[in-house]
DNA sequence: CAGTGAGCGAGCTTCCGCTTGACTT
């Protein structure tokens, strides 16, 4: 019997949805988009109203041979990819490359995994949506354009291989300006007055702090002064009690995940998005790539359930989250548990520690408000209108707090966020002051960004999507536009004043501020790439850019708009800028900046982008003059930036290679080379380990280097083979191996390396060849 | 593994958004 043919985007989801339908469905997969525009050239015929030119990748050939043969064994297709731009595009390939009869075919859609949705989708089917196809031909277009336009600029004016696009840049343009912002800040100083009062009853302490911050240590010694006068007695004027609620947040989408993976479990968003991929094959979880907050029914009452069985119906209430934007589209859940009766499940550990954070995200959203009690107790100075004010909470009723707190990306800096209970006091109550002290504190510069925070800015601008976010991260790493590093804080003078007993002390103490580990910092590439962007194109690189353009799209996607003419409008204004861009002066790299002169040869000294990275230059290419000095190069330090680096710490990169001295006869030469700097001698490389510097290195320290390397190598040779002079076993960084004919082989735990015979070395390799050969996948930065 | 860079010349690099593979170190 012919059965019915449904086509998803994911396995997981054909699996489950395959249980729901029962014999007469056939389920299968389109694993994403299964055509896409050809990467050879720019895929648009922009002379013909852009028609683009669709291939199916090589990779996805067997694929969709496979899908056109169930097709046509099938009495009906139901194509039920998301219900979104995406999907319907899916859907609207799928029915071109299969050839798929419309009167066979039919579109459904379902917002949730249940079986009530997908019946309903069975009972509600419809057609496919051009518009809304449309709309996405509009945004793949467009974002082709801008790709394959922009990049070959780049390749031009700053270094071949790089890109741009309409995502990419703007991340890059994020964590560029925020470095910037750290540079301008200025902190600004101001005094913190915190006392400690002695209650009536002579041995309670309540901690209260001043209402207002004083501006410098004069201010802050007056206050003190002031408070130190006999009649400045401590009255507690007036104490409050007010309710205060707490809410908890929304369940998880794929960016609010991220941070708080991040934040509490410390992934990556790369290994956030892998381990949440192994959670939802497994069954364990919705799907994780989502931007909607929905929450089925079903999740929704079998939340309820597991929330009053556990904690009782008070700790319930029903919680309905809407997706920010239109609505419309909402074409998955929110991430949350598949079986809510499952607290914990078994699985690796990272998979059960991500798991928990959902599990209890999910169950807060759906409990009641935490129920808290502020008191404020408010204590005045006699003779000053000036209060210090103590804030206490005490939790009434725990309620979603019992399961889950959401974490913050600011650090906790100052105690005052700390809050407790306050001690029973009556106003009127005279309290003495064991002491009273000014710190000097300062203004915060901007924080850096860490891989998730900037996914969250992203999200607010509505640049990228749940699936884009980690790829878009690893790009611009690839790139080397961006770093994930650390950098030291630094030392800070603070002046504390404290006063007690009667007696000022003043103190000056030291702290380190502003120290970051794991943030994402621009490199000079970066920064350069994203200066000539902004200049050249400010509108593409405009935050705003997306925003403005998803205007469009959705004119599109309800007809009120033709996407081919969109596309000729943006056509119009972009080609033009980008043509002028290219016919501009060539000889001027961008980002390239001069420095001043080389007193020794009176030629100008400049950095810029190199084809291998930043790079000094001392005088210029003599096109007229073929047997003039060429120019000179040297390379900038990993810690030296093109945009800060002086005259003088240029010419000193220009020192190197440097003859260090003479040992045994021969020259010992220092240098930098790609991983860092080195000592070269007769042939043998020996890395400058950290406080020394190539440019500083004695010729006794050289010869230590050398010396223990040859150490080292002695000990790296553990046998060798008069018959078989190309086989060694060597010692290496994980322990004993075998090298032959350019490849390693590993040895079997048990066996002692000196010991092994050269039958033994064959065997092994023998063994090893035996094994499926290994391929070495260079691995493509994105897509 | 430790270099490189200024012109006749070859050809390549690149976007964003859907979705998992089958490879090891």
């Amino acid at each position: 019997m012919q059965k019915n043919l449904v086509i998803v985007e994911s396995p997981a989801k054909a699996k489950t949805i395959e249980k729901f339908l029962g014999k007469d469905y056939r389920v299968m997969s389109s694993y994403g988009h299964i055509r896409d525009l050809s990467t050879k050239e720019l895929g648009i015929d922009v002379a013909h109203d852009f028609k683009p030119q669709y291939v199916v990748p090589e990779e996805k050939k067997k694929l969709v041979a496979e899908l056109k043969k169930a097709s046509q064994d099938a009495r009906e297709v139901l194509l039920a990819s998301d219900e979104d731009r995406e999907g319907e595009a899916i859907a609207w390939h799928l029915s071109e490359a299969l050839e798929l009869s419309p009167d066979r075919t039919q579109r459904i859609v379902f917002h949730e995994i249940t079986k009530p949705a997908i019946l309903h989708a069975l009972d509600t089917p419809r057609g496919i949506d051009i518009n809304l196809v449309n709309a996405q031909q509009a945004r793949r277009v467009l974002d082709r354009i801008v790709g394959f336009e922009l990049s070959p600029v780049l390749w031009r004016k700053v270094k071949p291989a790089l890109s741009a696009g309409r995502v990419q840049s703007v991340a890059v343009r994020l964590i560029v300006e925020r470095e910037r912002e750290i540079a301008r800040f200025v902190s600004e100083a101001s005094f913190r007055v915190v006392a400690s009062f002695l209650l009536p009853d002579g041995k309670t302490l309540l901690k209260a702090e001043l209402n207002r911050r004083l501006k410098d240590r004069d201010e802050a010694e007056a206050f003190l002064r002031a408070c130190q006068r006999p009649e400045a007695a401590f009255t507690i004027e007036d104490t409050t009690k007010r309710p205060v609620k707490k809410t908890p947040a929304p369940p998880f989408t794929t960016s609010t995940l991220q941070q708080e993976a991040a934040r509490k479990l410390g992934f990556s968003v790369a290994q956030t998005m892998m381990v949440a991929q192994r959670l939802y094959e497994s069954g364990f979880i919705t799907y994780m790539r989502t931007d909607s907050f929905n929450l089925s029914d079903m999740a929704l009452t079998a939340s309820r359930q597991a929330i009053t069985e556990e904690y009782g119906e008070r700790y319930h209430r029903l919680r309905h989250y809407h997706t920010k934007s239109k609505g419309a589209q909402e074409a998955h859940e929110a991430i949350r548990p598949t079986n809510m009766q499952a607290p914990t499940i078994s699985a690796g550990a990272q998979e059960m520690k991500l798991y928990d954070l959902i599990y209890k995200r999910t169950l807060a959203c759906q409990m009641a408000d935490a129920e808290l009690e502020r008191t404020t107790v408010s204590i005045g100075i006699g003779g000053l209108t000036d209060k210090f004010v103590a804030v206490g909470e005490v939790i009434k009723f725990d309620g979603f707090l019992r399961v889950y707190r959401e974490s913050t990306d600011d650090e906790p800096d100052t105690p005052e966020q700390e809050t407790k209970l306050l001690p029973t006091v009556n106003v009127g109550d005279r309290l003495t002051a064991r002491e009273i002290i000014a710190t000097e504190r300062f203004t915060q510069r901007p924080p850096r960004y860490t891989e998730a925070g900037l996914v969250h800015r992203m999200e607010e601008l509505g640049i990228g999507r749940p699936s884009t976010y980690a790829p878009t991260i690893q790009t611009i790493q690839n790139r080397e536009y961006v770093v994930r590093g650390d950098k030291p804080g630094e030392e800070r003078k603070f002046c504390v004043l404290t006063l007690a007993d009667g007696q000022i002390a003043e103190e000056v103490k030291r702290e380190t501020v502003g120290a970051d580990r794991n943030k994402l910092l621009p490199t000079d590439v970066g920064t350069v790439v994203n200066d000539f962007l902004t200049e050249s194109f400010p509108e593409v690189i405009d935050y705003h850019f997306t925003a403005n353009v998803e205007k469009e799209f959705d004119a599109i996607a309800e007809g009120t708009m033709e996407w081919t003419e969109a596309m000729d409008r943006f056509y119009k204004f972009f080609h033009p800028i980008v043509e002028k861009t290219l016919a501009m002066r060539t000889d001027h790299r961008a980002g390239e900046r001069q420095l001043g002169t080389d007193p020794k040869s009176g030629q100008p000294v400049s950095v810029k982008i190199g084809r291998y990275g930043p790079v000094a230059q001392i005088g210029q290419p003599d096109p007229d003059n073929k047997s003039a000095a060429k120019p000179r190069f040297a390379s900038l330090m990993k810690t030296q930036s093109i945009e800060t680096i002086t005259l003088e710490e240029a010419l000193e990169l220009f020192k190197l290679p440097r003859v260090i001295g003479e040992y045994e006869g021969k020259e010992m030469v220092a240098a930098t080379g790609r991983f860092g700097p080195f000592v070269r001698f007769d042939g043998l490389f020996v890395s400058i380990p950290k406080p020394l510097e190539p440019t500083s290195i004695t010729p006794d320290e050289a010869i230590a280097l050398i010396e223990e390397k040859r150490t080292k190598e002695s000990q790296r040779h553990i046998k060798t083979f008069a018959e078989e002079p190309g086989l060694e076993i060597l010692n290496g960084r994980y322990g004993a191996y075998i090298a032959f004919e350019g490849s390693n082989y590993r040895l079997p735990k048990d066996v002692v390396p000196a010991d092994l015979t050269l039958e033994d070395c064959r065997r092994i390799i023998a063994e090893a060849a035996d094994k499926p050969k290994r391929r070495v996948p260079r691995r493509r930065s994105n897509g």
